[in-house]
DNA sequence: CGGTATCCCTAAGGATACTG
DNA sequence: CAGTATCCTTAGGGATACCG
């Protein structure tokens, strides 16, 4: 086979999430983060303004928010669309790379979701030991 | 039609991790916690010695590996093997539910994997502004 | 409304030493 | 080897006030 034609997607030999250096692993730590994860499943179901996020993530505080959706814009997530109106109207969505996260979470979610009668039960015995 | 007909796996309309109060909501945040998808990553790849976890996670310490497994063995989503021998063989290994949660972490970790360019880049374009 | 700035405190977590 | 115990530091993150 001609080496020419060879060429395609890398295969991926050097991105490591266990390597401390690799990007990966940053961008790992920062997609599973406490607010980062529920932000994105937020988003997985449409573009959402600030307040709405801050409201549907239950818990979480202006700064935290603010802060957590700079870093997901930073690593490519998520954007951010600023109409520059008073009163202020932003809106953030997701780019594909981020609607790729975002399905994995909702797959990960859904699994605990329901496995919680599961989950409970196992909390019961361990504690009980 | 016959409400007795209904019957069936029932639709999970009370779980739900933006919940504040959720057993899945804590579960999840126990899954995406710092150092347990590192380790329940690593799970995923077969069952682990202690000593073999705390070296494949790059940059774990003892006391926070020993706590992560604690909190993920009392979840249910990994098993703990005392061989009560001396020297001591403890050996960890996921449950089913541990299982699903591996692999959808490992779904998550192979789309940042292969994305690292990409992210890169995202970086280095915010960083720019 | 959508943030930022400041202050402050708690808890996550690292380093080290010790033990069955 | 597989932890636990102790100490100590730092950074995560809440509360509040303020601004364009």
């Amino acid at each position: 086979m001609d080496p020419l034609e060879a060429v395609g997607p890398a295969p991926d030999l050097v991105s490591d999430v266990f390597a401390r250096a690799c990007t990966s692993r940053a961008a790992f730590e920062d997609v599973t983060s406490r607010w980062s994860s529920l932000a994105l499943l937020a988003l997985g179901e449409g573009p959402h303004r600030f307040g709405e996020l801050r409201r549907r993530v239950e818990g979480v505080s202006e700064r935290m928010l603010a802060q957590t959706l700079r870093a997901l814009e930073r690593d490519g997530l998520i954007t951010r669309s600023d109409a520059g109106t008073i009163p202020p109207r932003v809106d953030y969505a997701l780019t594909p790379l981020g609607a790729q996260v975002a399905a994995g979470l909702r797959g990960l979610a859904d699994v605990l979701e329901s496995a919680v009668p599961e989950i409970d039960r196992a909390r019961l015995d361990y504690d009980a030991r």
